[in-house]
DNA sequence: GTTTTTTTTGCATTTTTGTGCCGTAAAAAT
DNA sequence: ATTTTTACGGCACAAAAATGCAAAAAAAAC
């Protein structure tokens, strides 16, 4: 059998079953394991498929990272949750809310970092699963049409079961005495829920966002313990919100 | 013998196997491995076959597989979806499994049809939110990094809670004997309790994953209402699956 | 018809490539 | 912490490709 023949044959095996065993290509295509694994390397190379420990995986998996490249506000974004991620310990847990914010702090956790993230956002949960050594728990629920995430009783009270080191979340509107507001009732009792499961709640706002409110509260400002902006912690703009015990970054 | 006919019934050989050895190439036609070496370096110059070490093959082999970058046998997969969609009813509940296959179903799914669909797989879930019409339900639990579904303890008791119309479900492979089997024990357990959640088990399977079979057992066929391959119900290929009282579509 | 030139072919030699096996290192599993 | 599985580099052998050369065949020229 022609090299190219097993090639052909691994991808095809890859594509169909979506992975495939080192152990496998050896057995049916009749060569011995180390064949299959330089077989496997190659086509890795090649980016035909990715090679895992003990066989490979089709890349269709992995490169479904269609990014949205108008994210209103992306680099004020990308800052704070830099600033965020700097928070992050190896071997932490934390949950991570939806939204585009927090979207950009999934995206830009380091490969190498240890960690056990709940979600209840979709399109964060699917960045997290990117990462190798991210352990990825998902609250399941209702999924709310526009905001992608999981909503109602059932998250609700899966929130209520658990307790993270950090949980940061984003908001719609936030203000110094009116603390966090959202004018989704939903989302505002997930987001209840989420403080009360975070041993550290830490919201991720940009500025534009500050001294906004809406008709349904979250909590008061008291209840976040740090505070993300994109601004420096001694910008003036944030100096309404020095007043309160929560930490600036 | 002219160099001309040597190079004709090479290249009828290739068409006709996909591929053909130079030591094959070298006694048919009676010549040394040196002359049929060079005609195949010179067919390969003509763009007429590849060659590769140790012989050539087609040309359609291989761009038939580069081809195929997106979903391996998509169109295949999107005849099973249209056959499993045509079960869907108005104001039905529904389980909607992962994979390729599962993903189809759930893009093809009508916009105006009103569902409620109960899925473990992320993108199965993202795609469902993008329909106006169709009531998501996420099934909670840590995410299995290669499958993107939610597995363990946590997602099979919350199946154990449901009860479907029909349950949508994909298999790394199947065999009429052996029944459904894969290799990973998580998401056979998964599988598992999906199918006791369904009051129809409706499996989507191109024939290619016909007569094989893996490590662990999901079910037996028997616990299969309705089996859907690309094929038409009375294809040969299917005559051992007519044994069991599955209804082939 | 013969000679010359060009092309083709086969052979020997060297170089490259492919494959299997082994020992050890690294990673997972228990 | 230990055992099992998997990965990787080196080695050896085999198969194939490239190269150079010379003989044979075909084509062209005289």
């Amino acid at each position: 059998m022609l090299k190219e023949e097993r090639h052909q044959a691994i991808l095809s095996q890859v594509e169909l079953h979506n992975r495939v065993l080192l152990t496998d290509i050896a057995e049916k295509l009749d060569v011995s394991i180390d064949t299959a694994r330089r077989d496997v390397k190659e086509l890795d190379q090649e980016n035909k498929l990715r090679k895992v420990h003990g066989g490979a995986i089709s890349l269709g998996f992995t490169t479904n990272s269609t990014r949205n490249n108008n994210i209103y506000a992306l680099s004020q974004k990308i800052t704070i949750a830099e600033k965020a991620a700097s928070l992050l310990k190896n071997e932490g847990v934390v949950f991570i809310d939806g939204g585009t914010t927090c979207m950009e702090l999934a995206r830009i956790i380091p490969p190498n970092l240890k960690l056990t993230c709940f979600t209840l956002s979709l399109p964060v949960a699917m960045e997290l699963n990117t990462k190798p050594d991210v352990d990825v728990i998902f609250i399941g629920g209702k999924i709310s049409k526009d905001a992608q995430i999981a909503i109602g009783a059932n998250a609700t009270h899966a929130l209520s079961e658990i307790r993270v080191d950090y949980g940061f979340i984003g908001t719609g509107y936030v203000d110094a005495i009116e603390g966090l507001t959202d004018f989704d009732w939903d989302v505002v009792q997930l987001k209840k829920a989420v403080i009360k499961a975070s041993k550290k709640a830490v919201l991720l706002s940009i500025s534009q966002k500050l001294n906004s409110r809406h008709r349904y509260k979250t909590c008061d400002m008291n209840a976040i313990d740090t505070m993300i902006t994109e601004l420096s912690p001694d910008d003036d703009q944030l100096k309404l919100f020095r007043n309160n015990q929560v930490h600036l970054i």
